[in-house]
DNA sequence: GTGCCGCCGCGGTTACATCA
DNA sequence: TTGATGTAACCGCGGCGGCA
């Protein structure tokens, strides 16, 4: 290629539209770069006025990319000549296609991502929303438990009462219990087993969940 | 095995084009 | 007119294969 087409297809790749500059790289250290010039207003030549690619020439990359997104160099010279670009263009242009393709692929993922995640933050507080009516109801039970062993009531024990000195103290061999869970105001009354208590008047902490059914 | 060279891809950046 | 966004081109670096 010699200097004049180079002009044509790289009207920026001539040595007078650049500057040597200082520039700051990533680890924070000066480095020597060459940069294209700012061109003024009016000072714009053709050759750098049509730098964009026209609508057919992107088609027809758009529809190679599809196919194979790398590229190797039969196939470039190939579009190249196909599309009246020079070669350096089509490489340049599938690499800048790549980039986008990947920044594209992982806003998508980041979405879902997110979808996810709010997901379960939801369940999270379901969930959380759950334990509190537990604590609420365990709290209930207790006080109704309390009440009787005031009263010198013994809690219920399969039909067989015992007596207990007190509710610290007390001890139960209960056969199950039937309770009736009363959660909501619409929903239908559900009657569960109370699990064997351990000796400190409450159940194990792992039969909780069996306790109110979760 | 090793050093050099050319090529390629990638991440990051810049300047220009376009649009609201 | 201006700021935001998109795009073409570039830089610097690292990896890889060919070659002496």
């Amino acid at each position: 290629m010699d200097h004049v087409e180079e002009k044509m297809l790289f009207p920026y790749a001539v040595s007078n539209y650049y500057n040597q500059v200082q520039v700051q790289v990533q680890n924070g250290e000066q480095k020597t770069r060459r940069r294209r010039k700012k061109v003024k207003e009016g000072e714009l030549s053709a050759e750098l006025k049509k730098r964009r690619l026209n609508d057919e020439q992107v088609k027809f990359l758009e529809m190679s990319f599809k196919k194979e997104r790398k590229l190797e160099t039969g196939r470039k010279v190939g579009l190249a000549t196909e599309l009246g670009l020079d070669p350096k263009q089509v490489a340049v242009w599938f690499q800048n296609r790549r980039a986008r393709h990947k920044s594209k692929q992982l806003e998508e993922e980041y979405t879902k991502l997110k979808s996810a995640h709010d997901s379960v933050v939801v369940e999270k507080c379901h969930l959380e929303n759950e334990v509190m009516k537990l604590k609420e109801r365990l709290c209930e039970v207790e006080e109704e438990m309390k009440k009787l062993s005031m009263n010198g009531n013994t809690v219920p024990s399969g039909g067989n009462s015992s007596p207990s000195s007190s509710f610290s103290t007390i001890t139960y061999h209960p056969q199950p219990q039937l309770l009736v869970k009363e959660f909501g105001a619409e929903a239908e009354p559900e009657i569960f087993y109370v699990p064997e208590y351990s000796e400190y008047g409450y159940p194990n902490f792992l039969d909780w969940g069996s306790v109110y059914g979760i």
